[in-house]
DNA sequence: CCCGTTCGGGACCCTGCGTCAACTTGTCCT
DNA sequence: AGGACAAGTTGACGCAGGGTCCCGAACGGG
């Protein structure tokens, strides 16, 4: 169908058509009018209407793009998602051992909340006490990823053999509820977030092998 | 009516009063209908029409008890608070050491947690893969009273000295995560999991004191 | 029994949601 | 180039929910 008769090869893909071009440029705008409204109001108070007016686009414009603030604020998130785990992975082959693995992933977490607290501030902001936290696509492939390491590993024999569903669940519960603390100190480590998280894992992990032997 | 307007003083709150009767009764309905509509609907798709037209009151009277239906969410978390808080207590009165203690809070909690699925549902019940999480007054009192427990335990030496506050993080984030993944479970069993989160933090624990000490 | 107070009822206005028909703009074909 | 068609934008519209407010009813004290 987008075939450009000529150019078909190589150079394809700089003949953007302006269409295509507006279109980018509109999701563009709506998903950081997202961001903005969405780090300014907390997820509950936004209104679709909020983001668009933001844009500077026609109501009826924004449903061509999403179907609702949902969907953009998990777009958003996948976003986030998406800069994260290229770092994940490539920690992940650096390791040399388990405990580098491990202490890679914290790591990698911790100073990515610290230094893109905007998109984390999202959470947080939000009227009373109230928390969304939204499992995207994305998000929960990297869980995946995640715990499909922690398999490997084990067959490897490399780490113990233990309940990886709650391992993974404790290793993510760890990490969010912990960075929640570190961007609210005054002057937050990322290092030391890592070295508590890292050690305390690491050395109940081993002590649940040894129990699971007993 | 012998009304025993005399006995004001230690009788008086035998005389219920019709006004303050249908007061309580109202609020009640308000929170019932809230508990229902929201493991309905979820917390987002929820609106305060849903919740008063569940009771049959006039729209108008639902702002005579809450001011939005997030004060109505707060109202029940906090009374799911108020139901756990009291046996962590007594767990807590229990413990005869630090093991006892880190194994009884866990195992109030998960206990709790699948036995009282229907309102943790309601967290969970979200359109897409949102999720809510209210902090209200009595969450975090119950937050507070187990990071002072960490402390007065650590203050007494039976505890490691470590970062206190990473250490609760630590210890919730355990907790809340991996009830996620329990509930989830075919036949959950609480013990299992209080097993594996107590030896997690445990020996994690320790660990982080000798590295303290080095 | 009567009056003051307190509260429930529901109409009312406002704002946001999602749709749709009319218009505008890019694209393709001759 | 120019016209015709497709794709996309616009904002008005109908509808539903949020929050307010005044009226009337029920309660409670004298």
């Amino acid at each position: 169908m987008a075939d450009p008769s000529s150019t078909t090869d190589t150079l394809a893909r700089q003949k953007p058509g302006k269409r295509e071009q507006t279109k980018a440029n509109n999701r563009r705008a709506i998903i950081e009018a997202g961001r903005y409204v969405f780090a300014e109001l907390g997820y509950g108070e936004t209104t679709v209407r909020d983001i668009i007016r933001k844009t500077g686009l026609a109501s009826g414009t924004f449903y061509n793009y999403f179907k609702s603030k949902e969907e953009v604020f998990q777009a958003i998130m996948d976003e986030n998602a998406l800069r994260v785990r290229p770092r994940l992975r490539s920690e992940r082959i650096r390791a040399k051992n388990f405990e580098e693995w491990v202490r890679g992933m914290f790591f990698v977490f911790f100073d990515y909340v610290v230094n893109d607290q905007s998109n984390f501030r999202i959470i947080r902001r939000n009227t009373g006490a109230l928390r969304v936290r939204m499992d995207t696509p994305e998000i929960i492939a990297g869980f995946d990823e995640l715990q499909a390491d922690l398999e490997k590993a084990v067959a490897e024999g490399i780490a113990p053999k233990v309940d990886i569903d709650y391992l993974s669940a404790a290793m993510i519960g760890i990490a969010f509820e912990m960075s929640d603390r570190l961007v609210l100190r005054e002057d937050p480590s990322v290092e030391e977030a890592t070295d508590f998280a890292t050690t305390l894992l690491l050395n109940g992990l081993s002590a649940l092998t040894e129990k699971d032997d007993a």
